[in-house]
DNA sequence: ATACGTTGCCAAAACGCTTTTGCAGATACT
DNA sequence: AGTATCTGCAAAAGCGTTTTGGCAACGTAT
């Protein structure tokens, strides 16, 4: 079978040379920026390059360099498994801009598959770097990478170990917007439902909750949602706080759906949201835009944080700089109806 | 700086021909399965092998066989972005299901934005194959991974192209399932709230909706999504459904999302489901069953069609055999509340 | 015994880059 | 004018595998 067109190979670097009238050493220096070259040069074989549609070959780049061009990203679903699934919106939306962000800059990232704990080797494939996203305590995976002296970048602090320069939203200013935002709507005895004290986002609000009460000397009243983060959970905790004696008129629930769960909680008991209850949750999605009423919510930044962790990780990568500083990402509290009682 | 322990290399392929007192040759081949070995010689090279640690770089390999060990996986998410939340159940799932095949067969999988259309260039990292999760009408990342030659399985049919092996759920199937289910428990006008046909799945389904009605001499009553797909695109759809003159006693929705969007609005007209109104919706995710009452749903299997779409794409790759068979995915339908009228 | 296929293994050549080293020619300094 | 320093580029040496081609040794048929 005679093969007819010769289907569109993609060119080497030694064809890119040739075209170009240099050495390959040339091209490779032209392209990645490294050695002495004249500008006049670089700019001309940039142009060759791309006229041929000439691009590296991935594989030699990490053979010649020792780099694979691979970045990981680790996510820790908050409870177990598939519960949180309001919470996806936040995850799709980091993975969303860091996988951009990775390939943008030449690399590649792969999801670790969560959960399965019990892989029975690391899956053994050898990445740059790694992205934890929420990580745990004891996370064994994360402490794996680490020994293995794999750069790491984490998205939410890592509380058993600060080696690691981290990104996060600002939990503490962020929670406290919306108790001062609940408090200035009206607000006299506001509520928390709060999560398993597992990762720094549940550990840092709930501290910033038990701190803004004690700053306004009013007395904390929190439910721990420990079973998982569903809606149901949420509605669960809601109906156990609201049918106390003297129950609360405001609840800020740690995660979206928690809160949409508190709304129908509501609902059942006949109370009014915002008129007879304040709502507001954290964790800004789509289904807290689209409730009836609308969940105020604190919105987190995921794609900045995506993007940002990524960068941070390149930058670890690049050796250059020494230390890569940390980073804290504004929040913005996006008041919906669910919060704004008729005046 | 002195370093002080060689901090555990990983060993190269010569170091294990040495301790194995073979040739390189030899101890590829043994790993491999590949050359002509004693079956002798081939067992000691993998005790040898195993007791160093060795782990072939992914680097060098992929450079002598011309793979990159690098798999991309593609989702179309339906509607704009980030509005079917209730989908990223789904997504996650079949995510994480191909992830860990992959890994386990020595691919990495990269997840590419979805979305973004307007990607400049398709980003140019190379992988070997890519599957893409229901792909849409003139999808455009498609056809250009298509005209470069790369292997390609879709999970859902492509419409635009029928060379690629597919993998799908047996829409057909399910659908007239779930009908026939609702026609068991009383329903006599089923109308369906569908979505935009821009992929196989909204086709398929509305198809064997249309079917089904014909087949039964009943009028198909239909109501196209093409706003979003969010809960409150499904709460508009029934609504309209449901105050029209003569309106159903029975709703299918394509997604969760929509039929739990259905639920609110019948509430709000003050139809009791399953007693006045029986409900189902296909794409079960953990959000229909922590509504209340549960949503009957048509589940898929994410897991099997992520985790069977790369073991094709696989067998692609492998060249062996000649062409990879389509593959369909059963459904079930799991009944809830929604469509259970007491007797 | 002679010719011929097998079998089991190895040496060496890719694979397509990056990086280091080397070497002229130009420029600056004494 | 003579030497030291820069500049711009090329040759060559890896990077750690897979693959190709070949060579003995060992049957097995003639």
């Amino acid at each position: 079978m005679a093969s007819s067109d010769p289907p569109a190979r993609r060119p080497r670097i030694t064809e890119v040379a040739a075209a170009a009238g240099v050495s390959i050493t040339t091209v490779s220096h032209a392209l990645n920026g490294k050695g002495r070259i004249s500008e006049a040069t670089r700019t001309h074989v940039h142009q060759v390059a791309r006229k041929l549609g000439y691009r590296p070959s991935a594989n030699a780049r990490s053979l010649g360099s020792g780099r694979h061009g691979l970045l990981a990203l680790k996510v820790s679903l908050p409870g177990s498994s598939a519960a949180a699934f309001v919470e996806f919106d936040y995850f799709t939306r980091l993975l969303n801009a860091a996988t951009s962000t990775a390939l943008q800059n030449g690399f590649a990232l792969v999801t670790l598959p969560s959960g399965q704990t019990e892989q029975q080797e690391p899956p053994d494939f050898s990445a740059d770097g790694m992205i934890a996203v929420d990580p745990e305590r004891g996370d064994e995976a994360l402490a794996t990478a680490r020994k293995r002296g794999l750069p790491i970048v984490t998205a939410g602090r890592d509380r058993d170990d600060g080696t690691s320069p981290w990104i996060d939203s600002d939990h503490r200013h962020g929670t406290i917007t919306a108790l001062d935002h609940l408090a200035a709507r009206g607000a006299r005895r506001i509520a928390l439902i709060g999560l398993e004290r597992v990762n720094s986002f549940a550990i840092d609000a709930a501290a910033a909750y038990e701190e803004w009460c004690a700053s306004h000397s009013v007395e904390p009243i929190e439910s721990q949602v420990v079973t998982d983060y569903s809606q149901a959970a949420g509605r669960a905790a809601a109906l156990e706080l609201l049918s106390a004696p003297n129950p609360p008129d405001a609840i800020y629930a740690l995660l979206d759906g928690l809160g949409l769960g508190a709304l129908s909680a509501a609902r059942e008991l006949g109370l009014r949201v915002p008129d007879d209850l304040l709502l507001a949750a954290c964790t800004d999605s789509t289904a807290a835009a689209a409730s009836d009423p609308g969940l105020t919510s604190l919105s987190l930044a995921p794609e900045e944080i995506g993007t940002g962790a990524v960068e941070m990780l390149l930058k670890m990568l690049d050796g250059s700089s020494a230390t890569v500083p940390n980073r804290y990402v504004a929040t913005e509290l996006v008041v919906r109806r669910s919060s704004s009682p008729a005046a």
